[in-house]
DNA sequence: CTTAGCACTCAGGAAGAGTGAGTGCTAATG
DNA sequence: CATTAGCACTCACTCTTCCTGAGTGCTAAG
C-alpha cells in the first residue's frame, strides 16, 4: 500500500528528528518543524496510523514514537534527502588519500580511520583478494654463495618474493636450469592443483637445484593460499561509547564483542553479491547482539584484482544519508586513486557544494 | 622505611583480595583469609598504619580500603607471588604460535590477539625495526616487453620488490648495466643521503635505462623510510566494559579513546630504554585519561633487527601476576620462534605445573 | 602486644510523591 | 469531510527521605 505524501513527510521528520535527539518524537515536537503547517492533533492522528501500519513505535503508551526497522528500511530507501558533502568535508578526504601509500590493505585500513573519524562511528575495512590466483613466472636470483630469491610473478601482476638459505652453494647455471622447468611446467596452476607427484617430476628435471624445489613449491602454496584470506580490522570501536543507546555498558560490551567476530568472519559473506553501497537495518543483521544496531557497508575494487570494503557501524538510528554519502565518496576516491596508481587522480566531478541541514 | 612481615603479608591480601573483588577491603575479610591468625582490630591497626604509610586508601570514612599506587608498585616489585602457567595455558599458546606464518608483523598481531583473549583485556600490538636500513643488492628482471621487477635486498636480509612498467620496451643488456651501476654507487647508503646529485649522476652512466632511475630510487627510500614506521594495533578494547571499573560509560569512552591515540603514537617511545616486561601502574602513566589504568608491556626481537612489543592495558586493579606471567610467556615464545624461523622451536624449559591460585 | 566491645559514619538501596511530556478520544469548526 | 482545540489519562523519570549494614577508630581489658 502506498502512503500519501504527508504520511510520508511526517515519516521522514520522525526518522530526522529520531537521529538527531535520540528521543521518542512527540507529535508537537513534529509540528515545529519548519513547514509543517498542520496542528498536533493531526500528526497525532497521522502518527497513529503510521503505527498500526508498522513503520513508528511506541516505547511505552505515553511517549512518543521511533521508528521501527520498517521505518527505516523505508526511509533509507525512499525517504532521505541526498546529503551533500561540504566542501571541507571533501578536502579533508581527498588530502588524506593523497599520501603516496605502499600496502594496498594498509591503505585501506588508513581510510578505514579516516571514516571512522568522519562519521564519528566505528568503521571496518576489509581487503581481500577474489578469484584464485596462479603462478605467471618464476625468477631466481643468486644472492650470495648460498641464498636465492625466488620472484614470483602471480596471474595479477603482483610481485613476491622469498630469500632461500641454501645448505649447499649453488651456481647461476643450476639457477637457470631450475627457472627454465618451472616456468615450463609450474604456472598457471592454482594452488590446489600442485601435486606431490609433479614436485617429484620437477624435481628430477632440476639436476642440482632439486633441493630447491620444495621450499620453493611450498612457498608457492603458501602465498597463493594467503593471499586469498581476507584482512579484517575495526577501528574507532570507543565512538559507539559516545552514543546514548549505548550508554548501557552490557548492551555496549555486546554489540562491541560482535563486532570484532562478525567482522572478522561474517563480513566478506554478507557483501558477496553486493556491489557498491548497501545499508543493513537492525534486525536484518543475522546476529542475535546487532538486532539494534546498523550496518553501511561499500564495497570498491582496488588494483590487482583485488577487492576493498570499507563500512560503518552504529546505532539503527544513525544518519544514513551522511554515512552514505561519506562511504560512497570514500569508496569512489580510492577506487579512482587505484586506477591510476602512479597519479593520484582524485574525483572532481563531485563538484560539492555547501552541505544542506 | 622497611614494612615488618606482617605489614607486608597484610598489604599482598588487601591487593589480591582488591585485586579479585574490585571493592574496598575490610578488615575483616583479610581476617577470613586461611593463614591470618589474627583478629580484626590488629589488622584494622596494621591497615591504619598501612595507610598513613601511603599504601592503601580509604575511599571514604566507614568504607574498606584499596590499594594506592604505591601501594601497587610495592606489590608488583616486591610482595606479589610468581604466578605460573597451566598446563592447559602453555598448550593454547603453543598450538597457537605454531601455525606458519609470512608476515611478521601479522604474526605480533595475531599473538596480541591471543594475549587479549588469555588475559581478557584490552591488548596492543607493535612491530617495529630499529636502526636504520640500506640496500645491500640490486637486481632487475625483465618481465615483459615493457615491464621490469626490481628486486632489493636490504641489510637486513629482507627482500622486497615493485613492478615498474615502462612507457617503452627495454632490454636485458640495458638493465644488466644499470643494476650494475646502482650496485656499484648506490650500496648502503641511508635514504637520507640519496641526493638530486647523485640520481644525476646514476642516471647519466645509466644508457638506455635511464628513466628507470628515478622510480628504482623512489621505490627505493620510500622502502627504507617506511620499514622504519611502527606498526601498532589494538585488540579486545570491548573487554575492557566487562570490568566493574569501566562501567561508567564516560571514563571506558576517555580510555579507550586515548588507548588508541596512545598506542599509535608515545607507546614505542615509552619502551624505549627497557627490555623484557614493563608495568606502569597507573598514575605512571604520562596521559591524564589513563591515570587510573595500568599497563603491562613486553619487548622482544623478531628476526631481521625488527622489534616487537605486545602489552596489556587494564585497570590498576588487574592481575599482575598472572598477566606479566602469560605476556612474558608468549614473549619467550615469539623470540624462540623468530630464532629458528623454519623449524619452530617452543620453549620448554617453562616446565609448567598446575598453577597455584 | 593483642583483642573484645562500642559508638559513629556513610554509601547504596527501597519506597513514595510529584512532574510533565505525550497520548487517544470527542466535539467543535471551516 | 478534513482539521483542530480541549481534556482526561498514562507512565517514565527525578527527587527526597528513610533505613540498613559494613566498616571504622578508639578505649579498656586480657
Amino acid at each position: 500500500m502506498e502512503l500519501s505524501e504527508r504520511k510520508k513527510k511526517v515519516l521522514r521528520s520522525v526518522v530526522d528528528l529520531y537521529i538527531r535527539t535520540a528521543e521518542p518524537v512527540g507529535s508537537k515536537a513534529v509540528t515545529e518543524l519548519p513547514d509543517m503547517k498542520y496542528s498536533s492533533a493531526t500528526i497525532r492522528n497521522e502518527m497513529a496510523e503510521l503505527t498500526t501500519m508498522g513503520y513508528l513505535e511506541q516505547p511505552h503508551t505515553s511517549a512518543g514514537r521511533i521508528p521501527s526497522a520498517a521505518g527505516y528500511r523505508l526511509y533509507v530507501d525512499e525517504l532521505m534527502m541526498d546529503y551533500r558533502l561540504s566542501i571541507d568535508e571533501t578536502k579533508s578526504i581527498n588530502n588524506a588519500i593523497e599520501e603516496k601509500m605502499q600496502r594496498v590493505d594498509k591503505m585501506v585500513e588508513k581510510v578505514a580511520r579516516l571514516v571512522s573519524q568522519a562519521t564519528d562511528l566505528p568503521a571496518i575495512s576489509a581487503a581481500s583478494r577474489c578469484g584464485s590466483l596462479t603462478v605467471k613466472r618464476y625468477d631466481l636470483i643468486l644472492a650470495a654463495k648460498s641464498s636465492v630469491i625466488a620472484v614470483l610473478m602471480l596471474s595479477n601482476e603482483q610481485v613476491v618474493n622469498k630469500l632461500i638459505k641454501l645448505p649447499l652453494a649453488a651456481n647461476e647455471s643450476d639457477l637457470k636450469l631450475l627457472s627454465a622447468v618451472l616456468n615450463a611446467s609450474m604456472t598457471d596452476i592454482p594452488p590446489e592443483h600442485i601435486t606431490p607427484e609433479q614436485m617429484e617430476k620437477v624435481m628430477r628435471s632440476a639436476g642440482n637445484a632439486a633441493s630447491l624445489v620444495p621450499v620453493i613449491l611450498d612457498f608457492v602454496q603458501e602465498t597463493l593460499r594467503q593471499s586469498e584470506s581476507t584482512n579484517v580490522a575495526v577501528f574507532g570501536q570507543a565512538r559507539l561509547l559516545g552514543l546514548p543507546e549505548y550508554r548501557d555498558v552490557d548492551k555496549a560490551q555486546r554489540v562491541m564483542a560482535s563486532i570484532d567476530e562478525e567482522a572478522l568472519s561474517n563480513l566478506p559473506a554478507v557483501m558477496e553479491n553486493t556491489n557498491g553501497t548497501k545499508v543493513i537495518v537492525g534486525p536484518e543483521n543475522v546476529s542475535e547482539e546487532l538486532k539494534d544496531t546498523s550496518v553501511v557497508m561499500t564495497k570498491f575494487d582496488i588494483g590487482d584484482g583485488m577487492q576493498g570494503m570499507i563500512g560503518v557501524v552504529g546505532p539503527t538510528r544513525m544518519d544514513y544519508a551522511k554515512v552514505t554519502a561519506r562511504l560512497s565518496y570514500f569508496a569512489e576516491s580510492l577506487s579512482k586513486l587505484f586506477a591510476k596508481p602512479e597519479q593520484p587522480q582524485l574525483p572532481e566531478s563531485a563538484e560539492p557544494e555547501e552541505h544542506k541541514e
